[in-house]
RNA sequence: CGGGGUGUAGCGCAGUCCGGUUAGCGUACCUGCUUUGGGAGCAGGGGGUCGUAGGUUCGAAUCCUACCACCCCGACCA
């Protein structure tokens, strides 16, 4: 395209690459895997933060930091989760440098070697339950709820900015409680929250779910999922809420006294979202001409364009304008701007995806009215300046529920119910999206579906309705349909 | 880690095969003038250890060796 994006039908890849450049999200580092977040991008991230941070808050749950730094010897104590992380991870040997006798720089001290090497935390189970071993001695210790906003390191081997990073930031949550039950119905919770938040705020929908034994979080009983179709047809899981049963509270012997003086193991959850919903984001909604956000999500909602530049009766109105947007709540930016024709400024808003763009030049004030143009549909229309903050407010309403729409369609038209292998390999090679078919419930099987067709089960539905059938490769009996897609 | 590709100005590239004055183009940047309702025009100007380190040569962006980084496609993963 002229704006020096590629269109995603040639190449969906470069495409989100091209986009997420030029919106200015986020930039290569000088450190392979990592990326720098520009601000732009940060400013979508801290939105999602903020709505996120506010749903925890609202169900109890508090904030909190844990170190970095893992003591190696804490990520072995639970079998499978080791066995899950063990081959990605980053790990800190020495705690000095010095001058290199032979003049070449600095170089490791060979006599600064840690006595426990130390792992960059990939996820924080470990070094949380350690610690909650001393916080938790009976029943009015629990349920204990905490959150810490952090980064965390995984040893990617092929990165892409934002969907996989080897550093990445996130959110996870780790809470201690009483019973089996009390912890599943947290696990829900939050998969409910985060359902609801990529819904209402990224306008992504997303279906529920549950993860094969196979697909579950290293160390879980049970990981509950927020699976969503990317516009290229693969699926993106988005979120995950694993209930940990006893595991990690037997491998860091996390007791406490219930109510009738017995001892017992407490009963755990973990949940995370990252960065990654950014990436989410953007290959949900964008389109050829750039980035598309929610306007929930936007760091800036409105962005007023002086036509052909600032001038004094212009500026008057602007800020006039701007009052009536503010109270109703909406961010609004005055472009100020003397260097850059209008032209220019309209592809350059569009790019960063601003949701509703006011054009206002002489001749629109003569007439009382403005130029509203919407991102999503690229429409124009005149509107009266008398009234603006509730029209915009309306609009910006209206875009938020567009997306969605648009995204719910998509996905509706890339739901595809399958009962025979051939029409079941002909879905995910060429039309994509979810493969809803039957399966045996094995894991021997859902590894070989995967070796033929590059396809896993993403989820387990949870509104899968009871329906039993024959598995679509081995035609062994199934009781419901899963949902199978070549997944990011 | 396998297969392929690319490293030359902030960004995008040509030049490399076949070594030879001062390394070039577009864009962005700076100055001035004219412009201004969908990425303006003209003129002038600044900016380069040609990825890094060795080697061959009178002479290397160009040839040789090693290394590094990034991108694409696989295997692994949020």
């Amino acid at each position: 395209m002229s704006k020096g994006i590629t269109s995603r039908t040639d190449n969906y890849s470069q495409w989100y690459l091209d986009i997420v450049k030029r919106a200015d999200l986020a930039d290569n580092s000088a450190v392979r895997g990592c990326m720098v977040i520009k601000p732009h991008g940060y400013a979508i991230w801290e939105n999602m933060k903020s709505a996120l941070d506010q749903m925890f808050k609202e169900t109890g749950h508090v904030n909190a930091y844990f170190p970095l730094f893992i003591p190696k010897s804490f990520l072995s104590r639970e079998a499978e989760h080791v066995e899950g992380f063990a081959k990605e991870c980053a790990v800190v040997t020495h705690h000095r440098l010095k001058n290199d006798p032979n003049g070449s720089g600095l170089i490791v001290d060979p006599d600064a070697k840690l006595e426990e090497e130390l792992v960059v935390r990939p996820t924080s189970e470990t070094i949380i339950w350690n610690t909650y071993k001393d916080w938790i001695q009976s029943y009015r210790d629990l349920p204990l709820l905490i959150n810490q906003w952090a980064n965390v390191v995984r040893w990617e081997m092929r990165t892409r900015p934002f969907l996989r990073t080897a550093e990445f930031l996130w959110q996870e949550g780790h809470t201690a409680h009483a019973s089996r039950q009390e912890a599943i119905e947290e696990a829900e919770r939050i998969h409910e929250i985060y359902a609801r938040f990529a819904e209402d705020f990224m306008a992504m929908p997303v279906i529920k779910g549950r993860k094969t034994a196979n697909e579950r979080f290293a160390g879980a009983e049970e990981t509950y999922t927020i699976e969503a179709l990317m516009q290229d047809g693969k699926a993106l899981q988005a979120g995950t809420s694993h209930f940990l049963g006893q595991n990690f509270a037997k491998a860091f012997d996390v007791r406490f006294l219930n109510e009738s003086n017995q001892e017992d193991y407490v009963w755990a959850t973990s949940w995370g979202v990252s960065t990654r919903l950014v990436g989410g984001m953007i290959m949900t909604h964008s389109d050829d001409d750039g980035l598309i956000v929610p306007p929930k999500l936007a760091p800036l909602q409105v962005i007023i364009v002086p036509i052909p530049k600032p001038a004094p009766e212009l500026n008057e109105v602007a800020e006039k304008v701007m009052r009536a947007l503010r109270d109703k709540g909406i961010s609004v930016k005055y472009d100020m701007d003397m260097k850059n024709r209008p032209g220019f400024k309209f592809a350059e808003y569009e790019l960063k995806g601003i949701p509703v763009r006011i054009g206002m030049g002489m001749r629109d004030l003569e007439n009382n009215q403005l130029e509203v143009a919407r991102r999503d549909t690229k429409s124009k229309s005149m509107v009266p300046i008398e009234g603006i903050g509730d029209y915009v407010r309306q609009l910006l309403d209206e875009i938020q529920a567009n997306l969605f729409q648009q995204a719910v369609q998509y996905r509706a038209e890339h739901m595809t119910e399958v009962n025979d292998w051939k029409t079941f390999t002909e879905v995910l090679e060429e039309k994509g999206g979810f493969a809803s078919a039957h399966w045996d419930g094995t894991t021997e099987t859902e590894l070989e579906i995967k070796e033929k067709t590059k396809a896993t089960i993403r989820c387990i539905p949870l509104d899968a309705k009871e329906e039993s059938g024959t598995c679509i490769l081995t035609g062994k009996p199934s009781q419901g349909r899963v949902l199978f897609a070549k997944a990011y």
